[in-house]
DNA sequence: GAGTTTGAAACT
DNA sequence: CAGTTTCAAACTC
């Protein structure tokens, strides 16, 4: 078959199409080699780039004798064809540039290749054969031909977005030799590589598991055959002095991917520190686990919830080498997330004072042994699976020796890991699907679509759920008051459990699995749970209870508020939307124009965005970290908003100070920080985010004084107001009118 | 590690 | 909405 190229080709998308066949049996399992393809291009000399993922497009090929075997491989599940010309995953990349002139490249020929069975790949299914014709075969060259085709995923995620940098090959001419062309490309592309990686990076920020930066692009990632990049390079600058836990204790460590090997590539684990023994520490192999359908337990964070996120700076990479700002950014980011410690029990966020001051949280928490880790891929690879190790060996140091755990065990103290064997982790059965996580390496899944490639499978099947039961993906416990869980019915299960035979006293109970005592919602026989009986779920129960449905209600008010404040100070010139550039947020934060993402920016709050813990608190060096000029020396903007979060901050702790005497958590401000620093148009996000991102309410676990903290603020141009004020709910609400 | 039990989720 | 089936985690051996 013969196709045409249109004069200004950069981007070549070849999506099979779907058969009816596979769409009723629910998807053929296509793990492996489905086939391979030769393009032949007339007079076409030069690279192509090829990937059957929209951000895998990392094998870069020379053409050769102006043909060019394609093979569509490693295709996990063959939903990638049900939703063909939707689903990135059923397509095929190629891009190139030639170096002739594209009049002379008017065509070329594509067809399925025989015979590579015995090299692994088998023949392409009869009813999975791409279907070669125009209408599968797309010749994206501008991002409305690539919108058009059906490929309005490839679109929507930004990669022929008019507003993204050029291909990484746009421009690039002349490369007969694959080495040379790729350091000229390297040299030539770096600015529009960095961009490329920072759109792909808002596109796709949390491509891995949780909140976290995405790999550094394949495309990029292709490039890794230039030899004078392939030095390691590290770049490492503590934001402030460590010193324990009084301090931010911040290192980011920056290790450039090891480019001489273009399978391997070094990531950059965000560090924390509280130890000054070395400047390259990954402290906190569990990343950073944040809430989400979780229980904020504080009293046995034992990841009895039912979510956590993970929150992970990848490597820079390139950036350090093409983007110092871009570095700098990422330290910036990397210091704020510093704050946040890995939570690796119930999903929850932590400060580090926090859990250093007698938290009952810290018993699974990461020590901060400082650890020389030299990322290598493989060692990417496993660290979702080691992580959870590393950090039972850090808590276990000197005194206890690895115990065996059960996968479970392993569950419960690090994030969580499946073993979703039919489902692929796209029903509530699975654990992570449910806690909103994308599964990992360290998951034991087998098809599994709940990963950020699927992204839009995710996000379409979390939908039908979400239609199905609108609260499918809502939080399973509600809250206690003050964050405690001092009695039956300080928490409860929203909807119950239905126990017959385990009594309650099992894990098979939703109730005791998150440490909560059955409640009259719960239908189960002989309840025993030992956090509290259903029987005992009296009337104290349903009075409490019906108080925090009071509060979540005002809640609900309030965000909408805060919302409102925010966009106010959007309109007062902070310029929010330059600082997605600036600072590399949890993709979470990012908005898009695209209409689609703004549903997504529902999911991903919904997926990434956290609670506020109990005992999370922003030590007042974080904030000084922050402002530290040398963390903002070239983001004025940057700095006010962060002088404006973190004034919040304080205000917040002040008013908790003042308003409850007990140890109240205040709200991750840092997390707000990031939510300020980016695009402001995501108030929705904001808002969820400052409040509770799983209910978009504040949280049911909060005291009256809690809630008001919530909100003061906006109160801060007027601190005097006496906290007390806020307990007036109609108080509450004309102090935030005069406020606005 | 394999098999069983359990209860939630999904389905009818 | 109730009953049944499916599923994966929890549990047991």
């Amino acid at each position: 078959m013969n196709y045409s190229f249109s004069s200004d080709f950069k981007d070549l998308i070849l999506t099979p199409q779907s058969s009816s066949a596979e769409e009723s049996d629910g998807g053929k399992k296509n793990d492996g080699h489905l086939g391979c393809m030769e393009l032949s291009v007339p007079g076409f000399q030069g690279v192509l780039k090829t990937g059957t993922q929209e951000n895998d497009r990392n094998n870069t090929l020379p053409v050769q004798n102006n043909s060019l075997s394609v093979g569509f491989h490693e295709y996990s599940d063959g939903l990638a064809y049900k939703n063909s010309g939707t689903n990135v995953n059923s397509s095929l990349f190629v891009s190139g540039q030639t170096e002739q002139n594209l009049e002379q490249v008017s065509s070329f020929d594509l067809k399925p290749m025989k015979g590579r069975e015995e090299q692994g790949a088998r023949e392409w299914p009869h009813n999975e054969c791409p279907v070669l014709d125009s209408d599968h075969i797309h010749l994206a060259s501008n991002a409305q031909q690539c919108k058009d085709s059906g490929a309005q995923d490839i679109y929507d995620r930004g990669y022929f977005s008019n507003e993204l940098p050029p291909g990484p090959l746009q421009g690039v001419h002349a490369y007969g030799n694959i080495g040379e062309n790729v350091q000229a490309m390297m040299n030539a592309q770096s600015d529009n590589m960095m961009q490329y990686f920072q759109a792909g990076e808002d596109q796709h920020g949390m491509t891995r598991r949780c909140l976290q930066f995405r790999e550094q692009p394949t495309a990029i990632r292709n490039y890794s055959s230039s030899s004078n990049l392939g030095n390691e390079v590290t770049n490492s600058r503590p934001f402030c002095t460590t010193s324990g836990t009084e301090s931010l204790g911040s290192f980011v460590t920056t290790k450039k991917r090891q480019l001489g090997n273009p399978s391997q590539y070094v990531p950059t684990m965000l560090s924390t520190c509280s130890s000054e023994k070395s400047p390259f520490t990954v402290p906190n192999p569990l990343d950073i686990c944040l809430p989400l359908n979780s229980n904020m337990n504080s009293t046995k964070m034992d990841c009895g919830g039912t979510g956590s996120m993970k929150l992970e700076v990848d490597s820079v990479d390139l950036a350090s080498v093409t983007s110092n700002h871009y570095l700098e950014t990422r330290k910036n980011f990397s210091s704020v997330v510093d704050n946040i410690s890995a939570c690796p029990v119930g999903g929850a966020l932590y400060g580090r004072d926090s859990l250093v001051a007698g938290s009952k949280t810290s018993e699974p928490f990461c020590n901060m042994e400082p650890v020389v880790q030299h990322l290598t891929l493989q060692t990417r690879r496993n660290i979702n699976s080691e992580q959870v190790d590393s950090c039972e060996e850090f808590n276990q140091q000197g005194t206890k020796k690895k115990r065996k755990k059960s996968s479970r065990a392993i569950f419960d103290e690090g994030c969580k890991h499946c073993n979703c064997k039919r489902t692929k982790c796209l029903k509530l059965y699975c654990d992570c699907f449910a806690a909103g996580i994308f599964c990992d390496e360290s998951c034991a899944c087998q098809g599994c679509l709940n990963r950020p490639e699927y992204e839009d499978t995710v996000f379409e099947t979390r939908q039908q759920i979400e239609s199905r039961n609108p609260l499918a993906f809502a939080p399973k416990i509600k809250n206690s008051e003050d964050g405690k869980w001092m009695t039956p019915s300080s928490g409860k299960h929203k909807r119950g459990c239905n126990c017959k035979k385990s009594m309650c006293q099992k894990k098979y109970c939703e109730c005791y699995q998150a440490n909560v005592g059955c409640s009259s919602a719960c239908r189960c026989d002989g309840c025993k749970n030992v956090y509290g009986k259903k029987e005992d779920y009296g009337v104290t129960g349903e009075i409490m209870e019906s108080n925090r449905d009071s509060k979540e209600i005002l809640a609900g008010s309030l965000e909408h508020k805060l919302g409102a404040v925010v966009a106010k100070k959007d309109s007062l010139g902070l310029e929010l939307h330059d600082l997605q550039y600036l600072t590399p947020m949890p993709p979470s934060f990012n908005y898009s124009d695209h209409a689609k993402d703004s549903q997504k920016s529902q999911l991903l709050s919904w997926r990434y965005l956290p609670s506020p813990p109990p005992g999370f608190t922003v030590p007042s060096s974080h904030v000084k970290a922050l402002r530290t000029p040398k963390n903002f020396d070239s983001n004025d903007i940057f700095q006010e908003t962060s002088k404006h979060t973190f004034d919040l901050s304080s205000y917040i702790q002040r008013m908790d100070t003042h308003a409850d005497p007990s140890p109240v958590p205040s709200y991750p401000s840092i997390l707000m920080a990031s939510s300020e620093s980016s695009k402001g148009k995501d108030l929705t996000s904001f808002s969820r985010l400052q409040l509770c991102p799983r209910t978009g309410h504040i949280p049911s676990g909060g005291s009256p004084h809690r809630n008001s903290s919530l909100i003061t603020p906006i109160s801060e141009l007027d601190e005097t107001k006496n906290p007390q004020e806020f307990n007036s709910d109609g108080r509450l609400y004309d102090i935030l009118e005069d406020d606005m």
